[in-house]
DNA sequence: AAATTTATTGCAAGCTTTTGCAAATAAAAT
DNA sequence: ATTTTATTTGCAAAAGCTTGCAATAAATTT
């Protein structure tokens, strides 16, 4: 499990600067213990850095995950929701119902995974996925 | 090949009215030859009925969505893209670096969906789906 | 054919996210 | 320690999409 250390690293290896508002952005994503959004990380650091704004939120997550670092998924609700990328790999499924949120072992998709790469030589990034769909309650 | 006029028929089952806006949001659709924007059918109805509006266009959308007439897919760019469901269900793959955007088989996502209705009894809506990642260029 | 009912539309406002730009500042060079 | 540099930030505006609401109009009933 990597640490918050790990990733200033990562940050200053490839030559990002370590400021501040970055390293809020990353505490709060890497405290939260469910899927957080930009708003809600928003609302936390400001409290104690009243200038901030929220494209910075957005700058930083948009750089996180170009790193691979966080992840980035729509769970429906109208906004995308992050997650750090060390505190394990899975999917969701999303009912459409019912807005039930059903959590998924990464290895449902490694049989995907390889075909893409075996195939169609591509790299997918499919480190966080939600499937939308009708769950088993729902669907009588 | 479903026809335009089935289409109609089905949302004058459903009890959903016809329309002028709703047809010429369809017509829009079913002839475009490429993943149409909201913005590209908005475009090209607002020309033949001045007062039309855009949010007629993302409520005919979310309709013809719900109903499994249309497919939404996010192939990047920063808007949805949207395409007939009877045009052939497919996939893409699109790379993050070129931004090409690969065609992939329907099959390709019949393991998965057997995964997800056998051993989580989730009926999946997996009829349009894009997978970010690099492709076979890209990667070197 | 007219009246009734109820879904749909246009409009305006709002929400989430992105972007251009000048000012600020982290890191490097002196 | 100071200056230089290039990245990053805050701000404002805009893009894409959604929503509340009163007015309109499609379809049903009379």
């Amino acid at each position: 499990m990597k640490k918050t250390v790990d990733i200033i690293t990562r940050l200053s290896e490839h030559g990002y600067r370590l400021t501040p508002q970055r390293m809020m952005v990353l505490a709060a994503i890497e405290k939260s213990d469910h899927h957080i959004s930009a708003e809600e990380i928003y609302a936390q650091v400001v409290t104690k850095y009243p200038h901030f704004n929220i494209s910075t939120v957005y700058r930083t997550l948009e750089l996180l995950h170009r790193l691979g670092l966080v992840t980035e998924t729509d769970l429906g609700g109208g906004r995308v929701r992050y997650h750090p990328a060390d505190k394990g790999h899975h999917h969701h499924l999303v009912c459409q119902e019912c807005g039930r949120v059903i959590d998924l072992d990464e290895s449902v998709m490694d049989h995907l995974k390889l075909v893409l790469r075996r195939d169609y030589n591509f790299e997918p990034d499919i480190r966080h996925m939600a499937f939308f769909g009708t769950c088993a309650d729902c669907g009588k």
